[in-house]
DNA sequence: ACCTGAACACCGTTCAAGT
DNA sequence: ACCTGAACACCGTTCAAGT
């Protein structure tokens, strides 16, 4: 922020600002590397090599790889989906939001620990979305000091789910110790769910709606 | 396993095998490790050290830290209680096993990728933890096409629920930006529950008790 | 203010050489 | 079969020196 103003400062009129190395730039470098290579690619040198900088140089501007991927997770939070808050019933909302947020993160699980764990200060879009959820609540009817849990419980699942989206489809196959486990193993052989679902999605799914039917009764 | 029988071969009686380097040897030690200094201390390296041993030494029994990661994972499976699925009602079943589950893990956040990624194949205590959940949904009535999907989905809540446990409580302080988002900013706030329970504690009771709700109405 | 280049203290893993 | 010691290809981060 500081160094982008400062910048801007320096910076001549009618030259486009795209070319200057500040947060903004790192960040969207950053995300062109996960999305091409993954996240082992998202290494400092790596980042510095696509930015045609020194990996010391990107100290100038991010504290630590910790605050890069602070920028990162926030500016991925403005892709999640809130608008369903403004228009439509608590429950549907709720599961649009739920849905958008999972898929986001579902590409990037290496920053669910940073959302989970790190304080919002400074996240401003992180912050956006957490007022948009906010707002749908209060005006389903939510008491005041219910709604942040029961947002924390929704994000809850939304983290493990975006981890279960990337299981391998042979997550539960028991191998050769199937013998010890015969009730669990015949419950994986009949896994079907009545639409045409996979099985992140089936789970998903069932959760979801048991959850959001859940705290529509305690709504009261 | 092979490694261990092949020593138990060359072992002479009456000596006590404890101090052989093996699977369950290396197992504990990472355990200690962890429990001392926490998963940053968990290296190959310092867990040679640990051992009396070169770090190169641990590639006899192990064929990468990942595999390291899956023995210590399943060992703590171990310690998570299904004991209330024999003897008691589902929900309550269901309530004890979740609550036991999040605990054993809330010590152990970099394993939980390992649990929700990697199959279970040759992972015995996961597969009788699973086992014995299986076995309580189909004593409750549960049609065995969707206990998997209601086991997975209780799973990701527990692992989200996990993450949470170690959120700083501040973790929600809007900080200079808290006039972007006041009803958010209100909410935090007043969050507040009945009882006297902490933030974490909350959420996760909340969410759990909803999901169970949810659930035990799709279970016809 | 912002960059480079060298350096530091690590990582996980491989492999020839020993016993 | 199992170990050691050296080596490899990396990490994130710091810091003096430049402009």
């Amino acid at each position: 922020m500081k160094a982008a103003k400062a910048k801007a400062g320096r910076r001549r009129a009618g030259r486009p600002p795209l070319a200057l190395l500040g947060p903004a730039q790192i960040t969207r470098a950053a995300l062109k590397l996960v999305s091409r290579d993954g996240y082992k690619a998202l290494t400092m040198s790596k980042l510095a090599k696509s930015l045609n900088v020194a990996p010391s140089a990107l100290y100038n501007h991010v504290r630590s790889k910790q605050e890069l991927l602070r920028l990162v997770e926030d500016s991925l939070m403005a892709r999640v989906d809130v608008s369903a808050f403004l228009d439509q019933p608590w429950d549907q909302a709720v599961s649009k939001w739920a849905h958008s947020y999972r898929d986001v993160f579902s590409s990037h699980l290496p920053l669910i620990p940073v959302i989970a764990l790190l304080p919002v200060t400074n996240a401003p879009q992180t912050l956006l979305m957490y007022e948009a959820v906010t707002e749908g609540f209060l005006r389903a009817g939510w008491r005041s000091a219910r709604i942040i849990d029961a947002i924390v419980a929704l994000e809850s699942f939304i983290f493990g789910s975006a981890y279960d989206v990337n299981a391998p489809s042979d997550i539960f196959a028991p191998g050769e110790l199937g013998a010890t486990a015969p009730a669990f193993s015949s419950a994986v052989a009949h896994r079907s769910n009545a639409g045409q679902l996979n099985d992140a999605d089936a789970a998903f799914s069932l959760g979801l709606a048991a959850l959001i039917a859940g705290l529509a009764t305690t709504l009261v």
